[in-house]
DNA sequence: TATGAATGAGTTTTCATTCAT
DNA sequence: AATGAATGAAAACTCATTCAT
């Protein structure tokens, strides 16, 4: 029978290969990765991996979920909240920022291996879903006057969004500068240029 | 010595493998595809695809460097032109909507596959070109007091890119309707939201 | 961790892939014969040769090393002899012909695929050491006055190496019988021919 | 209908794709090249090759046949003769070296790619035949009592042509030097060997 | 839990050969 | 004669997954 003290180096060996694979498929990309990569990064057998996961798909989509789950988690509590819309946004800026601080890689994998990828499709209700809170948001922006309504919520969820996942790119790719510094003005710029534009 | 004649022919089998390859990679992704589904596409033997391409990898790039090049020598032309920036920006905008009404699968391919994905790290710079290209538009209009200047041109360039890139993503996996008139807007609904923002 | 036991099979299981590469190299070529015929002869899945080794080139490159490797040591431990340098020659010719004895499909491998094959280019410096080795022989002798000094003793050692492996060809297709006792009889007859000539 | 010049023309093709081929067969192997790599290096197009020769293995048979039947010719004639069998060999020798000294590279892809050769087993008899009639030279001079009987006559003519041999090998390879006075003593040399000894 | 040997389906790529022009 | 486009069988190699220990 497992004792506490077992299962709790379970989980941390379940973390561990995790992270190991956070690692390996921002590297190498999901496809470009084998199996034993991940194990060899997280420093055990290949076989473990499969004693935690079903599949290698197994192991992205825990990634993808644990991530994207608390962010649509944060996105719907906004709802509620009868803040003006821009900060709204603003927290959502903030939070997707906070996670890239916290973890680039994982930020990478989500973006490049997930919401992008044609392997993310079996994803897209979750993707949309959060697409889809953002566009509330505006909806109700619209409708309060806060936000003129010339264009569609869902075309300024997909605009705002875009945006975003854009400038993470640019700090992946050493497009954009992304020191500390950077990461906190990059909320607010973000968010200016989307709601105020360039040349407001 | 072969003819002419023969040499179209060459010319055009080639042609027809290239756009195969742009259904079955916009259908199943580039990893996730075969070279002989390519070669059924097009109806022809798989060895002939290598007869014209090294190899898969070459037939993507190849997709890729067509429409990019293209598409930079129109950013590069906007560099000598005196018109507003936003109007550059509109012209942006404007080829890339087209190019994506003229062949959404490629786009797609050139999106999904490429510029976001680990396997196009290859063609960091010539990315890395465009977005400097568009940087360069902000940074003299910026200069010029038609842009504020609170966010680098660096910046700016990835919001607006950003925007494009992830409303395309938005018809490409079905998030916005994409009809022609739908098309037709979003070229001024891009720029309007990035430079007037959501609440000018 | 491996058990001491599966340690044990580990080992068996690649010297049983080995020994199925002998045969089947010995009987279909190198270039005549597939990963999967190697596989299929030692009883295993293809992919296992794949476990043991890195490639079809690493498999004949393990059993020419481990064979050629003895050899030299057998050559370099004569150097430091007093015996006179016919009876060195003789214990040469002894050590290859019991390797015949012993292995005739490994000595027909490592001669036929690699020592006179465009492939075998690769080992150049290994099989040029004993060609040395045999010239020392050689030249000691003739600075002794054991031996004349109108050829060369590179010259001398491959006419020496090469009167052997032609005998081993012989009887590798048939044109030399090859009892027991002729093997006996050629370890002398070999280095007879050499060393008095045949008006001897 | 073809003129004499076609004709003409038509032989110095073929010629030219046989010249080729010992090239690339020498720096390549047989099955390490390709039938394109022999079509460029004759600077003409593939199909060509499949104009001239049935198939990759007819162009080096041609190769082989044409050299070896020459020397089988020549033994062949040394038959009739009365001369002692040392300078018979000697003949033999000297043809093998001067057929080296005109095309060192198609006599490697002989002795490398035919006479070593698995492929080559389809030759197999006549290679034998050369055997047979060397053997047939010293099994007269051993009745003629200027050879001694000690060594079968078939265990002589191996030694004597695996000694020519080795030293071509020499040569192609680097371990001998291969000057025309090498070449000239060399013709000396080997018979001296085989006939007299190292000690003699 | 943990290991890594074992499997074999699946994929890219090569290249001899054919054939229309 | 000459070309090189077209074919597709064949082979090396990869790697997710299973499983005995």
């Amino acid at each position: 029978m497992a004792t506490a003290r077992q299962a709790q180096n379970a989980a941390e060996r379940r973390r561990q290969i995790l992270d190991a694979a956070v690692v390996v498929f921002a590297r190498q990309g999901f496809t470009g990765c084998r199996v034993s990569d991940i194990a060899d990064e997280a420093g055990v057998a290949y076989g473990l991996v499969y004693h935690y996961f079903k599949s290698k798909d197994e192991v992205l989509d825990t990634l993808f979920l644990e991530r994207w789950d608390v962010m649509l988690e944060v996105i719907k509590e906004l709802d509620a909240d009868a803040r003006p819309a821009r900060e709204k946004l603003k927290t959502i800026v903030s939070f997707i920022v906070e996670s890239y601080r916290h973890d680039p890689e994982l930020m990478q994998v989500i973006i490049v291996e997930v919401t992008r990828s044609v392997v993310g499709r079996r994803h897209l209700p979750k993707i949309q879903e959060a697409y889809e809170r953002i566009a509330d948001i505006v909806a109700r922006a619209q409708a309060a006057g806060e936000f003129r309504d010339e264009v569609s919520p869902q075309f300024a969820a997909m605009a705002f969004y875009g945006a975003i996942e854009q400038v993470l790119t640019g700090w992946i790719f050493g497009f954009l500068p992304a020191t500390p510094a950077d990461l906190d003005q990059a909320k607010h710029h973000v968010v200016e240029t989307v709601c105020s534009g360039l040349d407001g």
